[in-house]
DNA sequence: GGCTTTCGCTACGAGTCGTAGCGTAATGCC
DNA sequence: GGCATTACGCTACGACTCGTAGCGAAAGCC
């Protein structure tokens, strides 16, 4: 899963081949030290020395800082899942519960918001977290929503143009806003919380 | 406006006073290296150089690099204003295309995302981005919505502390919108996007 | 003129960076 | 089994940044 990235076709590669344990291993060290030493003072030396590896063998296989705290991130979202709770207020509920959930983390609430900022400067980063992190979220939105337009909940979009902007801005909305809650104002996205949030987006303000 | 940060009573302070040209230069010079460098390769020597002054000058007013680039960005932030454009629609189109206007500056776009990263471990710091940056921000938001309820377009909350809930919620729906579409999705909010986000917003999504 | 604080400058030890070199370990191919 | 190939651990290195200390000079208040 990590080592795709750098190998596109590991067909005939002879030669002694690499470790998946000190990845996972690295991965892991990453987000311990991005637990206790938050991103600007994480070091690539103190991720190898509590991973059990050599340096080298860090840089290696990342580029940098940026694209190993990617990765360590990343994995945090794989658990996302979209549960069918019968209707779309409940679905939407449960899908921001999950993410509110991950960046609860203090792993992912220092590493994530770092890596974004870097990624206005370096455009291959922004890739990389979209295909890894963004794209696994966005997901999600399509399911849902085509979950509800089957329920007749939303109406269908024809225009496909015009679908791909909606699914485009609700993401930005239900994302924005859990991550602006998390992180900005620093209180928690409970039950409570999300609750109104979903009373909001589907009914709007003025109910 | 940044000095007082230091010495709350500038009353009975003999000696050489700071100079308020140095603070300017200073600001500046940090947001010309957030431009070219990015928070991440910016150092407190290079803007010393940049800013034509000694680095034990900023050392003496700035404890550190983060505490610098939250005052540099948010000046940055001194330009918004609610306009009063007769509906609660235009007025939220308004002061989100300015907002988005700020979040387009490649200045505040890889500074502030840095240091809200940081303040995930640095309460302090969390703080001062608060006071300078995000209540500014929120002050929006609650003369939008009384002037909203002063023309019938919104319902008058009688519980106050219902309604500060309701303040909160609309900010981070409203700031986490366009951050997340201007960073994340690396997309601009232009009139277009406004738009239909406020459609949303107030109208929300089943309609 | 005296007192106080700031300023510019230089220098310093400590720490991190990313890389190179070397010997060893683990695989595929013949 | 032998060989080529690649990964690994280790050490060492120059370059850079950090934050601080010490100094003499400058700029204000009494």
């Amino acid at each position: 899963m990590v080592g795709d990235m750098h190998s596109r076709s590991p067909a005939v590669r002879s030669g002694r081949p690499r470790s998946a344990e000190a990845d996972a291993a690295i991965l892991a060290a990453t987000r311990e030290a991005l637990v206790e030493l938050g991103w600007s003072k994480l070091t690539l030396g103190d991720v190898a020395t509590r991973a059990g590896v050599a340096k080298t063998t860090l840089y290696r296989r990342w580029a940098g800082k940026n694209e190993l705290v990617v990765d360590a991130v990343a994995e945090l979202f794989d658990a996302l899942e979209l549960p069918d709770c019968g209707s779309l207020a409940a679905d939407i509920e449960g899908v921001v519960l999950q993410f509110a959930a991950i960046l609860a983390l203090p792993e992912a609430r220092s590493g994530l918001m770092a890596v974004v900022a870097e990624a206005t400067r370096d455009e291959a980063l922004r890739e990389r977290i979209r295909a890894s992190v963004v794209d696994r979220q966005k997901r999600l939105v399509l399911e849902g929503r085509a979950r509800a337009q089957a329920r007749g909940e939303l109406p269908a979009e024809e225009d496909p143009e015009s679908a791909a902007r909606t699914v485009d801005l609700i993401f930005d909305m239900v994302a924005g806003a859990v991550v602006h809650r998390t992180l900005v104002s620093a209180e928690p996205a409970d039950e409570e919380w999300v609750r109104s949030f979903t009373r909001v987006l589907l009914q709007g303000l003025g109910s």
